[in-house]
RNA sequence: GCCGCCGUAGCUCAGUGGUAGAGCGCACCCUUGGUAAGGGUGAGGUCAGGAGUUCAAUCCUCCUCGGUGGCACCA
C-alpha cells in the first residue's frame, strides 16, 4: 500500500471524485480510501496535496468495509421483501461479519435466512451505485419519521440540532450512517453468509423492546468465507458438551437445572486438578479450610449479600421454628467467620485460607450455558487478610501462582482486565486509588499486559480479570482477583496492630480457575478433549486383538500399573476397529493392540493418538516412552 | 428473564392428520479378529408433558417443561 499526494494538474478537467484518480488496473478493487488518515468514500472531493492511500477490498480496512456493506445489503434485501412490515434498527460490523437488527411485524425465522441472502446476491449483481448524502438533521428527521423508521429517528433525536449527518443510498434504500462504503454494491461479491438469527435489546437494554438480529459472516472472497466456515466447523466439534459426554466425563441433566453429574472418567479429571491445586495453595502457604453450604439469613443482611444480591440466592424452606437459611452464593462471609474465630494480631496477617467452595446462584435460564455456567458450581477460592501495605506483594505473588497454574494447563493466551471504581462504590476516593494503584503497579512489575474496564469494579473495590476463550472464541471470565475493603467491616473483622488498635484487614477475593468447572470445560475446547498426560483419567489403553493375546495383555497391564501409569484396559470379546474407535471417543493418549503377533514377539503395536501409523515397541520401550510422556508436565 | 429454533429408541437423526422408522449402541449367537463400528437374531418408544381443534393428532393450535443460538444478567 502506498501513499500518494494530489496534484490536480495531472488530472484530466472534469475529474472531481477521488475515484478518478485510481489507477485502472486497481479499480475494480479499491473501496475506499485513507484521506489524510481518515477513512473516507471515493466520491470525496479531493484538495491540493492531499495525502491518499487506497484501500483494498482484501485488506483488513477493506474487509471491514465490505462488512459494513454487507450490514446495509441486508437490511436493504429485507426492505425489499417486507416494506413496512420491517423497521430497521442499527447494522455494524463485528468481527468476521455484521449485523443488523430489526423489529418484524411477523417474526422472522431462521427458514427465511436463505430467502434474504438469495435477494442479497441479486442486489449485488445489479450493481447499484452507493451514494453518499449529507443532509441536515431537521431533513433527515424527516425523512426518516414519514418513512416510518422509529429506530432511526431516535437515533438521530440523540444527535446535535443543527449537526448534518451523512446518509447512503443504494437504489430506493437510504440508511443513516458514518461510511465508508463501497462505490457500489457488486463490491461486496459473494463472499458474505447469513449465519442465524437471534434477539437482541433496542440499545442494549432489557427495558426496551427486543428486537431480532441477524448475523452474518463477511469476506472479501468466497474463498475467505469458505476458511472461515470451515474453522466455525472444526470449533463447533470441540464443543465440551459433545466431547463430556463422549469420553464419559459428564453430563447435565433437566432433573437439575444448572449442575453437572459426574461420571467416573470425569471425576477422575476433577480430583487431579483439584490435587493440582491443592498442592500450589500448599506450596505458597495457604490454609485449606471447609465450610457449610448454608447459612442464616442474618450473617446475608449483615454482609450485604441480602441487599445486593438476593435475586440471585437460593432459600431454604423452614422446618419447625428455626431462622430462614440460604445456600451460599459465595464463600466469603464463610471465610470471615473463620477469621473472626480467634482474636488475630498483625503477625497473623497476611493470613490465606482456600476452599473448594461448592456456591449456588440462581442463574437466569438463559444463562445456563453447558458447564461454563451453571447454577451450582466450585470456586478454587481463597480469601486473604492483610494489611494495606501488604496488598501490592500479595496480587503479585498471586499473579505469578495464576501465571504458573496456567501455563501448567497450556494456557498462555490470557486476556488482563482491570476494573476501576463504579459510580455505586462505596468507600473514599483516596483509599480506591490507592487500592487501583497497587493492582496496577503489581501488574506492571509483573511485566503483564493488561486493559481496563473503566467503572466496571465491585462496588466494595476493584478486580483483576483473567480472561480465557472457548473454542468459539467467546470470552470467560476464570481467575480473579477482588479488593475488599468492605465486608470485613460490615462483619466487624480486626485484628490488632502494632500500635495496640482493632484495626480492619483487608480481604483479598480471588480465585486461580475460577469456577472449576468452567475451566475444565475450556480446558476440554482448547485441547480437542485429548487432556495433558498428568490429568487424562487414562494414559494409555491396553486392547486386545485376539483373546489368546489376554495373558500377555495382562503381563502389559500389570507391568505399567505397577509404575504408576493409567491404564484402561479393554479385553472384551470384539473387533480391534472397535475396540479403537471406543479408545479414541475416550481421547487416550496412548493405544496399545495387542494380538498374536505381540505376544510371540513380546512385543506392542502402540498407536499414538492423531497419527495414523502405529509403532511396534518392546514392553520396556513401551514403558520407557510412556513413562517420559507422564513426567513430561506439559504434554 | 426476553426473542428465534429444537425436543421421535441409550445416542445421531428420518418420517407421516389414520397410534412409528434407519444407523450405531445394548442382549444373545456365529466369526478369533490387525486399527474410526465383521455377520445374524432380538429387546427397546404414552413420538418431552398437558390442554384444544378433529371421526382420528407424533404431525395443526395454545400452555408448561427441557435444550440450543443470541440479548440482557454474571454482585
Amino acid at each position: 500500500m502506498s501513499t500518494f499526494l494530489i496534484n490536480k494538474e495531472k488530472t484530466p478537467l472534469n475529474t472531481k471524485e477521488l475515484r478518478h484518480f485510481i489507477p485502472k488496473d486497481m479499480c475494480g478493487s479499491v473501496v475506499a480510501a485513507l484521506v489524510n488518515g481518515k477513512q473516507l468514500d471515493l466520491s470525496y472531493n479531493p484538495k491540493e496535496n492531499d495525502s491518499v492511500e487506497w484501500i483494498h477490498v482484501n485488506s483488513c480496512e477493506g474487509e471491514e468495509i465490505i462488512r459494513h456493506d454487507s450490514a446495509h445489503l441486508l437490511a436493504q434485501a429485507l426492505k425489499d421483501i417486507w416494506q413496512d412490515d420491517i423497521s430497521i434498527a442499527i447494522g455494524p460490523t463485528i468481527e468476521n461479519g455484521f449485523y443488523y437488527d430489526l423489529l418484524a411485524k411477523n417474526p422472522i425465522s431462521e427458514d427465511d435466512l436463505e430467502n434474504i441472502e438469495k435477494r442479497m446476491h441479486e442486489i449485488v449483481s445489479a450493481n447499484i451505485p452507493i451514494v453518499r448524502h449529507v443532509w441536515s438533521r431537521d431533513k433527515a428527521l424527516d425523512f426518516f419519521r414519514k418513512q416510518n423508521e422509529e429506530f432511526k429517528v431516535q437515533i438521530i433525536q440523540d444527535i446535535p440540532e443543527g449537526e448534518s449527518l451523512s446518509v447512503y443510498q443504494q437504489g430506493n434504500f437510504f440508511d443513516l450512517c458514518r461510511g465508508p462504503h463501497a462505490p457500489s454494491t457488486s463490491f461486496v461479491g459473494d463472499g458474505f453468509k447469513l449465519l442465524r438469527i437471534a434477539g437482541a435489546y433496542w440499545r442494549g437494554d432489557s427495558n426496551n423492546v427486543m428486537l431480532q438480529r441477524i448475523y452474518g459472516t463477511a469476506w472479501s472472497s468466497k474463498k475467505r468465507l469458505n476458511e472461515h466456515l470451515k474453522i466455525i466447523e472444526e470449533a463447533k466439534t470441540r464443543d465440551h458438551r459433545l466431547l463430556g459426554e463422549r469420553a464419559q466425563l459428564f453430563f447435565t441433566s433437566g432433573v437439575s437445572k444448572g449442575s453437572v453429574f459426574w461420571m467416573p472418567d470425569g471425576w477422575k479429571v476433577w480430583m487431579r486438578m483439584e490435587e493440582y491445586i491443592r498442592e500450589k495453595l500448599n506450596q505458597n502457604s495457604y490454609h485449606e479450610i471447609r465450610t457449610p453450604l448454608f447459612f442464616e439469613k442474618s450473617l446475608w443482611e449483615k454482609s450485604g449479600h441480602q441487599e445486593k444480591f438476593s435475586d440471585s440466592m437460593y432459600f431454604l424452606e423452614q422446618h419447625d421454628h428455626e431462622p430462614p437459611s440460604s445456600l451460599k452464593p459465595m464463600n466469603c462471609p464463610a471465610h470471615i467467620e473463620l477469621f473472626k474465630k480467634y482474636p488475630k494480631t498483625y503477625k497473623d496477617l497476611p493470613l490465606r485460607f482456600a476452599e473448594f467452595g461448592c456456591c449456588s446462584r440462581y442463574e437466569p435460564s438463559g444463562a445456563l450455558f453447558g458447564i461454563m455456567r451453571l447454577r451450582n458450581f466450585t470456586q478454587d477460592d481463597a480469601h486473604i487478610f492483610c494489611t494495606e501495605d501488604q496488598v501490592q506483594q500479595e496480587a503479585e505473588s498471586f499473579c505469578s501462582l495464576l501465571f504458573e497454574v496456567y501455563k501448567h494447563f497450556g494456557f498462555t493466551n490470557i486476556q488482563v482486565c482491570l476494573s476501576t471504581k463504579p459510580t455505586n462504590a462505596l468507600g473514599n476516593h483516596a483509599l480506591w486509588e490507592r487500592a487501583e494503584e497497587s493492582l496496577r503497579t503489581a501488574l506492571n512489575n509483573m511485566g503483564i499486559p493488561f486493559t481496563v474496564n473503566e467503572g466496571e469494579g465491585a462496588f466494595y473495590g476493584p478486580k483483576l480479570e483473567f480472561i480465557l476463550q472457548d473454542a468459539l472464541k467467546r470470552k470467560w471470565q476464570c481467575g480473579t482477583l477482588q479488593l475488599d475493603y468492605i465486608l470485613p467491616q460490615r462483619l466487624n473483622a480486626t485484628y490488632t496492630d502494632e500500635s495496640d488498635k482493632k484495626t480492619h484487614p483487608v480481604l483479598m477475593h480471588r480465585a486461580i480457575l475460577g469456577s472449576m468447572e468452567r475451566f475444565l470445560a475450556i480446558l476440554i475446547e482448547d485441547t480437542k478433549g485429548i487432556l495433558p498426560m498428568w490429568l487424562a483419567p487414562w494414559q494409555v489403553a491396553i486392547l486386545t486383538i485376539t483373546q489368546h493375546a489376554d495373558s500377555f495383555a495382562q503381563e502389559c497391564i500389570e507391568l505399567l500399573e505397577q509404575n504408576g501409569i493409567r491404564v484402561h484396559q479393554d479385553l472384551r470379546n470384539k473387533q480391534i476397529g472397535f475396540k479403537v474407535r471406543a479408545a479414541i471417543d475416550k481421547r487416550i493418549p496412548f493405544i496399545i493392540s495387542i494380538g498374536k503377533r505381540e505376544a510371540e514377539s513380546k512385543t506392542v503395536s502402540l498407536k499414538i493418538l492423531g497419527e495414523q501409523k502405529n509403532i511396534t515397541l518392546s514392553l520396556q520401550e513401551t514403558l520407557k516412552l510412556l513413562l517420559n510422556a507422564c513426567s513430561n508436565e506439559t504434554i
